[in-house]
Parts: structure tokens; sequence; C-alpha cells
DNA sequence: TCGTTATAATTGATATATCAATAATTAATA
DNA sequence: TATTAATTATTGATATATCAATTATAACGA
């Protein structure tokens, strides 16, 4: 905000920008771990599996979508991803034909239970450094900011 | 962490799964106004009209891309269609016949300056509700991650 | 029950992200 | 200086993100 053509502050001082870098970080941090022990799974098929391994019953695309806060359409497609790599079952459902029930294969419990200690140890290597009061700082700060956007 | 077939914590309660789901809902946000203005441009091509005004003798797109901290072919294609909108010149340069120099043209700066009072008001709405220390904080604590990561 | 409305998933179109390969050019070096 | 190596930008392939439109099904109201 210095200088007399500085109608703004620069990019590099917007804190969104810093947080996006920051993901853009860890996000090739993680494909390169990934890579290096052939998982064969991209970082938003690997979310969608860890996620489906919260939920040993199943659930339908909505709701995946919903707690993995991407779009339907995105779903769709990841899906089509796993079900072709037989990670993931996609069954309908006797009481309502629109849902499709989602649920680990036993090859997806078993690629998640393979991959969750190397994802445990990005997550050490970035959150190690910070102390725990720092690390729940960091969660509320970014929960009020998340919720001053509340959608419609 | 509880329950007997709990190995590893849910999705919810990983920090980047947070930053994530907060940069989705900003980015949300910030395409709706986009949207109701009538901008006719994306978020990433803000970024890099954004970043372009700040360095009002242009860049090349390797030091573009190296400080929006996106891939070269990425802004290659961004590029494209700034271009085409007439937004930004690409400018071929004299001692290196490799190198394009980017700018924003008239119409470009006038774009910038039209939309930088809005975008300055979401950047307020989010970080308007956090103390100038937790914005500090957070700035911080996101940087060491980030640091914790250098490629290579 | 018929017709309207809502919901779940898909598909299509466009924009971006990433990686690999390539073309053009420049730099380095034997 | 002739080669080789490095650099800049582009292009192609694949995956994802977003929005709009569509299909199939279910829920609802007159």
């Amino acid at each position: 905000m210095e200088g007399p053509n500085k109608f703004d502050k620069d990019l590099e001082d917007v804190v969104y920008f810093r947080i996006e870098r920051t993901m853009r970080r860890v996000k090739a941090h993680t494909r390169k771990v990934l890579k290096a022990h052939n998982f064969g799974v991209t970082i938003d098929q690997w979310i969608t599996l860890k996620r489906l391994s919260e939920v040993p019953d199943g659930i339908s695309q909505m709701e995946l979508a919903a707690s993995t806060f991407k779009d339907p359409a995105a779903i769709t497609r990841i899906l089509d991803h796993l079900v072709k790599k037989e990670l993931v079952l996609r069954q309908t459902v006797a009481h309502d034909r629109r849902t499709l029930n989602l649920q680990l294969s036993e090859k997806g419990w078993a690629l998640v239970r393979r991959m969750t200690p190397h994802v445990q140890a990005i997550r050490q290597k970035g959150v190690n450094l910070l102390s725990s009061e720092e690390a729940e700082d960091l969660k509320s700060i970014l929960d009020k900011i998340y919720h001053s956007m509340e959608p419609e």
C-alpha cells in the first residue's frame, strides 16, 4: 500500500491468496507422495475414498458431495473413475430408485488402509511445525471466514 | 479418533480439508459478485489482471506463473482469454525472442479499477471478522506450512 | 389420481490444473 | 564455432470445478 500508484494492496498481501498458495504447495507435495507409492488415485479420488471409509453403510452421491464440499457433477465423474478401478460400489437403493448408495469395495478398503499412514505423514509434515494452539487457531479462524460467507 | 473402527481422524478434522472448504466458499461468493456486476472475467482471470496491474512495465509468462503460483501452461490459456477480450497485451521482447511481455491494456486497467472496490469488499467480508492479530496469525501459520513443503 | 413440483444423478460446455512433449530460441562449452 | 544444454511458451491429454439443462423418479396438492 505504498507508492503513488497503489490503489490496492498487492496480491501477495491478500489472505486468500496466501491460503491458495499454501494449498497449492500441499497438494503438489501430496501428489508427489501418491505418485511415489503408485497408489493409482488422484488427490480428489483419495478424498472421496477417505470420506466413504467414514460411512461404512454407504451414502448417496448428494451426501457425498455435500460432505466433501464438491459439486454433484464432479462427484459423478470422480466416482466413474473409482468404480472403474473397482474401489467403490455404486448400487441402487430399494426405497428410492433415484438414489445411488456408495460404499468402498474390499479393494477400496485395502487401499485406504494402505494409504492412510502416508497421508498422515503428509499432514504431520506441515502441521507438526505448529503448536497445538496454532493448529486450533488456524481452524477457528478459517471457520470464521467460512461462516461469514453462508450461501444464499 | 473415537470408536473401535477409527484408524484415522475424519476428513472434517483435517486442517487441509478445512482450508479447502473455506476457499471453496470464498470462491463461490466471489464468483457470485463477479457475475452480479457482469465483469466478464473468471476468478483466475481476475487474479492474472490484478498481478499484471502490479507490474506496469510488464512481466513474462514465466514470471507471471511464478508469482501467481500457477502452471505456465495454465497461464498460457488464461492469457488466451484475456488477450481475446483485449484486456492484456502480449508482445514479443527485443532481446529475447522466446519471451513474451505481458501488460494490461487501457481496457484492462479500466476493468481492474472498476473491479477493485468490489474485490476489496469481498476481502473485508471474511477478514473483517478477524482481529488484526488473528489475520496476522493466519498468514504466519499458513506460511509455516507453506515453507515446510519446499519443493525438491 | 392427475398434474405440478422437487430431488438425484447425469451430461454438456467451458475454464483451470497438472504433467509430458514439443518448437523456437538462447546460453554454455568443448 | 559447432554442439549440446537450458529456457520460454505452446499444445495435448487427463482430471476436476462450475453451471445449466436433462432424465428419471418421488413427493405433494388440488
